[in-house]
DNA sequence: TGGTGTTTAAG
DNA sequence: TTAAACACC
């Protein structure tokens, strides 16, 4: 009886799975396939915590979903594999192809090491294939719009089917889990792949409908909050654009373009990233990197407040409780934190890049760490470096009833909405317990805007 | 997917 | 007096 082997890594589902089906085939009608996940301490040392229990939790439904047959093993996934294969004979090993640079060498590395056994790579985390979408010419797109289009205009394929019975191989030896972690006081959303679905399903019949304009006001319900599921491939994206092809032309089309638009952007910045893999770390325009940063004790003072929501602005400080809270912070509000660490404080990108990483539990290495080249000025198609968001203005502006911020700083929670956003206004000023705000936002622009100036000049 | 300061138009 | 419109960052 021939076994395959379906090595689980961002693909915690069993619906609209190709690299399931591969392997399905690959086994034959005769054959069973064996469902395995690595712990690999590569991928599971810098992922925080909220990560980790997200994906444990996943992992639990999975193996339920599976009847139990999901195999756990730890270690270095070119050992691990080749030997698990020869211990139950599997003929082929399938995965879901990896962009990342980390998960393109370990998969070239696991084939190496296969010898005879092929590693057959099936379908993308992508409604599109990074590297797929390219100009007339050949080569990839710099800019969002264009590559939005071309991306359209190329399509994807319809949903895979889900498989009715698998017989997966059973009596295989699987190791404990690393421990749960504890996690305090945040709050995650359910895991799993019943979980997303669910949480489609809500999304698109409750809020869809005015997701173009409620997409971008934190206080309110409008995001459709699936972005941890997409980061674990708890449901494909393809999934939702099918779904959301059949309201194209209905009254809900503006904001269908506009969700599809959302999960484009999530398949630019993989499509960057597998063009350019060091974009991760590096800048994407290194004359930035001689921009003037902040050190010193007060810097790292002013560092800590930003990271513990005690900034004294009320929207960057909801926004950084939030992500301490749910591990989670609405686009609007990262895009605002983002803009206020680096143009505010005079910090790198990268220092907020990786805070976001250890805390968030959607923390996508593309689309986090090019959001914040975005922001900074620093990366492909980034706003301009003098693009500087006002906390305040932002703030009154997405969070016109301060509802956002009242639910985040409960210091706040007695002013009256039209001085939440700006408490040193308010009859008694600022709360007690609330602080001032730690820097001036009107000079710390303008140093921003001449510390650009000088690094660009030549 | 901006903010700010200045000018100009509307009332 | 206020709000568009604009130039520049």
């Amino acid at each position: 009886m021939p076994t395959a082997l379906l090595w689980f890594r961002r693909d915690l589902r069993l619906g609209d799975h190709p690299a399931l089906l591969a392997a399905l085939d690959a086994a034959g009608p005769d054959g069973d396939v064996l469902p395995v996940f690595v712990f690999d301490d590569r991928l599971w040392g810098p992922s925080g915590n909220p990560r980790r229990r997200f994906l444990l939790d996943c992992l639990t439904d999975l193996r339920e979903q599976t009847g139990g047959a999901l195999v756990f093993r730890s270690g270095d996934p070119a050992q691990v594999l080749p030997a698990l294969a020869a211990e139950v004979g599997a003929g082929s090993v399938h995965v879901t192809a990896d962009a990342g640079p980390y998960g393109r060498r370990r998969d070239a590395a696991v084939e190496r090491a296969l010898g005879e056994v092929p590693l057959v790579r099936t379908g993308s985390p992508y409604a599109v294939a990074p590297g797929r979408v390219v100009k007339r010419d050949g080569t990839p797109f710099q800019v969002f719009s264009p590559f939005a289009r071309a991306w359209r205009e190329h399509g994807w394929h319809s949903p895979a089917a889900r498989p009715d019975g698998v017989a997966w191989t059973t009596g295989v030896r699987s190791e404990d889990p690393p421990p749960t972690p504890d996690l305090d006081d945040v709050t995650l959303p359910p895991a799993g792949e019943a979980a997303a679905t669910a949480a489609w399903q809500r999304f698109r019949d409750e809020r869809l409908p005015g997701y173009a304009e409620g997409r971008n006001t934190p206080g309110t319900n409008g995001t459709s909050r699936l972005s941890a599921y997409l980061k674990y491939g708890c449901i494909h994206p393809r999934t939702l654009l099918a779904d959301l092809a059949g309201l194209d032309t209905g009254p809900d089309s503006e904001s269908a373009r506009s969700y599809a638009n959302e999960l484009a952007w999530r398949d630019f910045y993989a499509d960057v990233l597998w063009h350019r893999p060091e974009s991760a770390r590096e800048y994407l325009k290194p004359e930035l990197q001689a921009m003037g940063y902040d050190s010193g004790p007060d810097a790292e003072e002013l560092v800590a407040a930003w990271k513990a929501g005690r900034t004294g602005f009320p929207i960057v400080d909801a926004g950084m409780r939030q992500l301490l809270g749910e591990a989670y912070v609405h686009n609007r509000v990262r895009m605002i934190v983002a803009s206020f660490l680096v143009k505010d404080l005079h910090q790198e990108w990268t220092l907020g890049a990786e805070h976001f990483m250890a805390h968030l539990v959607d923390g996508d290495l593309a689309s986090n760490n090019h959001g914040w080249q975005w922001v900074a000025g620093t990366g492909t198609d980034a706003s301009p470096y003098y693009r500087v968001f006002n906390p305040t203005t932002q703030g009154k502006k997405f969070d016109p009833d301060g509802s956002y911020v009242q639910r985040w700083v409960p210091e706040l929670r007695d002013l009256d909405p039209k001085h939440v956003h700006e408490p040193w206004t308010a009859p008694g000023g600022v709360p007690a317990g609330y602080p001032e705000p730690v820097v001036d936002h009107a000079s710390e622009r303008l140093v921003a805007l001449e510390r650009y100036t000088r690094a660009t000049r030549r």
